[in-house]
DNA sequence: GACAAATGAATGAACGTTCATTCATTACGC
DNA sequence: GCGTAATGAATGAACGTTCATTCATTTGTC
């Protein structure tokens, strides 16, 4: 029985989706380890061979996440216009293969980040470089430079992260109802941020 | 050796007032009564003379913050701008008595309702209430009237409300910095917000 | 049969909760 | 006022449970 799943590295990746899933659906702390075992579908023991304890697999867990983010980053970098890269980082985290789980799951690494310092870190790490990113999307981008107020681009990228970062924590209190909702909701704020921003130069409105 | 703290009112609210420092500190879960009962200098038995279990200490707590977003509501409410209003709302989880404090246990509060449908209703119930407060205070403000553009003042409260759990979001990251430092950076988007919102409209501008 | 992969019962620490017990305070009979 | 009985706030050791972690054992591969 030699399936997919024989590599250390694919295991490794199974437990990490496994946990995942636990840790959105309970939280780091009240998912147990058996728990994270049974989604996966695997003993108890063998995490333990590809993780050295608990902390590891959400070391390993938020690692993922900030990998996420940087491929997000790409994927809005190469939109074509500015107004289509918000939207992207708008509705990533409810229309990604993994619905609504995600924001469940930030918001919880970011509690948690709270009083570990070591998730703290890296949540920094993940946040000052994609806000770089963006503020560099922004810089680069023909309608800001047209249509801005005296704002500069990095506080224009602090304002559109808060927003998303908000938007990302209102979801969680919506996560019953259906991801298309959530996504439209999203999209629809991401607008109306686009008209805040331009609408007062009538040349570069668009929507 | 009558002090003040001997009324049943006063014990609830010294094993309320540790309980939030625990929760702050460590989060709703991992925070045990153990520890919230050396923080308040009692003993762990006395807890259960005031609280049915855990549960009920979290809902308090949770209680106890839908009256402090009431309260903060009403001081928003008294303001003479609408600009001064937002400032009360932005700043008001970084400057209160219990500072940075706060923001930990607020991102706290909305993990443990992604997953607690009990105290997802109480956030729920607290968010609607204070949007259709700010709402109001948007419908009523002269200033809003003057200055908006094609966005309903429901809209806004969604924006604003959105862009201050978003920054709150960020303050848990931010926790070791001095509280005037993270109050500065909130006044900063607010006013940035504020100046996205009507300087298009120069005879309304402020700041 | 040798080696690594995988198991899951066993371990002990930590947790929420209970409750028999203590003891300062109050109420009462005289 | 004084001695005694009753009270209930407060204690913290003890209980049952759950958890992360370990490891002796089994399974599977070559």
């Amino acid at each position: 029985m030699s399936s997919r799943l024989d590599t250390p590295t694919d295991r490794r990746e199974q437990i990490l989706r496994a946990a995942m899933i636990c840790f959105a659906r309970r939280g780091f702390h009240q998912a147990s380890m058996h728990d994270i075992s049974a989604e996966a579908g695997i003993s108890v023991g063998l995490i333990y061979r590809y993780f050295e304890n608990k902390d590891a697999v959400i070391s390993a867990i938020a690692d993922q996440h900030k990998q996420r983010v940087q491929e997000l980053l790409e994927r809005a970098r190469q939109a074509p216009s500015l107004l289509e890269a918000l939207e992207v980082l708008f509705t990533a985290h409810c229309c990604d293969n993994t619905p609504q789980v995600i924001s469940a799951f930030v918001v919880d690494l970011f509690a948690e980040a709270g009083r570990n310092p070591r998730v703290a870190d890296l949540v920094r790490d993940v946040t000052t470089t994609a806000m770089k990113g963006v503020t560099d999307l922004i810089a680069k981008s023909p309608e800001a430079l047209a249509g801005m107020q005296n704002m500069s681009p990095r506080e224009l990228a602090e304002l559109i992260f808060a927003l998303n970062d908000g938007m990302l924590m209102r979801d969680v209190l919506a996560m019953h109802r259906p991801p298309e909702q959530i996504r439209e909701r999203q999209l629809k704020v991401a607008r109306n941020l686009w008209r805040l921003l331009f609408s007062h130069s009538p040349e570069t409105a668009i929507a």
